[in-house]
DNA sequence: TTGCTAGTTGCAATTCAGTCGCATCTGTAT
DNA sequence: ATACAGATGCGACTGAATTGCAACTAGCAA
């Protein structure tokens, strides 16, 4: 079973090169990180781990390509309910939008894929007239171990 | 037919003595300030507001008293997409949670209330198992003006 | 009323994420 | 190979938010 497209590896530069966005050295680090990554990474730990791929990369190439990742809807931004700071944390758009829930006491970070979620946003297109393009639920609170 | 309690006036002041949480001339000033204010402030106009109620209060007594706030479950933290930068905004967690629409073109800032968010956060705490304390849904798009 | 003290404040310095201007460099179309 | 639009690195900068600390004060107890 071949995996969806936007999880294969090397679909974000492949997408940059069908649009005709520029491909350099420094983006190529970035995208294979973005790409390879697990999840959440912080701008700084993108720069970190980009720079071990091209030790070139400059923190303000990163905060450029993300925003240009941002507007081809290509990334989703967090700020996974601020439990470490104020930054912002980044991830791969998937083909499923999921929520995000954050464990206010042991730092956890849960996802949760739920067709009510899908509803909730047809129901928002269909009654406010509203065309979404960019969707963000955050919860904090308490996980299951945390919650005893 | 009377307010909701979370509409009183003067209601999260009784919040805090009720809690014992000592009352000063400066949180007085922003107290009311998030009581009376129609939506929305960030930080620096909500300290602008409360110096005209009362002109020592300090920026950092408002940050301050943010936290506080935020940690009494008592306003609701926002970024509204990050149209307008960084910064953060605030408003008094009312009754019933809602929803955040953005427009990314006009930047109206629309409010919806829908029982499919309700029964979304409840299949969160069955399913995940999952004690919600906040939950913030930030929808960007185009509002139906824009849209056209 | 007075005095006590834990909690609060103002201030200035600081942190930290993110942005910008500009000279230089480079990917890509020709 | 060449040209040039677009991308980069660097350092300076911005703006939101935090902090350390001395001074102040709300609220309580006597």
């Amino acid at each position: 079973m071949p995996l969806p497209q936007t999880e294969m590896p090397g679909r974000l530069q492949a997408y940059f090169s069908e649009r005709g966005i520029r491909m350099t050295q420094q983006r190529r680090a970035i995208l294979r990180v973005m790409e390879t990554a697990s999840k959440h990474l912080d701008a700084a730990q993108l720069l970190r781990k980009a720079k071990k791929l091209d030790p070139q990369v400059d923190r303000s190439t990163v905060y450029r390509t993300l925003r240009l990742l941002k507007r081809q809807g290509l990334i989703d931004e967090l700020d996974l309910m601020h439990l470490n700071g104020e930054k912002h944390y980044y991830e791969r758009k998937l083909n499923r939008d999921h929520i995000h829930m954050a464990c206010l006491r042991c730092g956890k970070i849960m996802e949760f894929v739920s067709d009510v979620f899908d509803a909730l946003k047809g129901e928002v297109e269909r009654d406010c007239r509203f065309h979404i393009v960019v969707s963000r639920l955050e919860i904090g609170g308490y996980c299951a171990a945390c919650s005893k």
